[in-house]
DNA sequence: ATTGAATATTCTAATGTTTGAATGTAGTTT
DNA sequence: AAACTACATTCAAACATTAGAATATTCAAT
């Protein structure tokens, strides 16, 4: 296997996480499974267009499925799937901090020079 | 700020990072800054292409950077950005292998029917 | 001032993603 | 077996991403 191969997969992990809607339902099923009606209420989404994104991210490995009666319950496959999002998180706000300083400190520079 | 909006900024810093180039250039910059000419002649990729894809990083907070006369140094702007691509590296490898031990015994199973 | 080297930007065609509407399927209840 | 509930799939339009070609910018050397 290529790295350049890997380097693909990889990014299609990433891909998968790319998205508002399915970095919500990641966050709903943190803390154990959910059917897709459960999710459906606790997010504004409809349910094909859920029921696509649940489709994609079990075809990437990161949820997987349990039937019991008419109702799926879907779960995170891998713990480290939220330490990934938690770590993303934590450099989003990271940056959101810094950049909030950098504006400030900008905006005095223009003061200053003006 | 809404959670709907953080989602999106956080899904935007997994879209930065769900491309095989980008991740290929977070992996040349893990062991140090680097020039674009640098990068260019370890990856294989075009100089406009290259360049696109630094600036979307940069303006994604992904990497910082520093002039020296000509040349224009990158840096991974966060250490976490390393965690969690490794992390999401390791979700992809447990991945890989148990897929593989779940198409072995998919495949057995259909022998087995057969 | 001109030239050359390193990097950035703009434009565009090809390709990929997202979403809702409509329809299909699988299990359940009556 | 017919009707119902929960979920999945298909289609198509809108939109976003990617990459190369051409062009522009920025600094350095002459």
């Amino acid at each position: 296997m290529s790295y350049q191969h890997l380097y693909e997969l990889h990014a299609s992990i990433c891909q998968t996480l790319a998205n508002p809607k399915r970095l919500e339902i990641i966050a709903h099923l943190r803390d154990g499974e959910k059917t897709v009606t459960e999710l459906m209420e606790a997010m504004q989404i409809g349910q094909a267009n859920l029921s696509q994104h649940l489709s994609l991210m079990r075809q990437r490995g990161i949820v997987t499925t349990r039937r019991e009666g008419l109702n799926i319950y879907y779960s995170l496959s891998n713990p480290k799937i939220i330490q990934a999002c938690d770590l993303m998180r934590e450099v989003l706000l990271e940056y959101l901090e810094n950049g909030a300083e950098l504006a400030r400190k900008e905006s005095t520079k223009k003061e200053t020079i003006s």
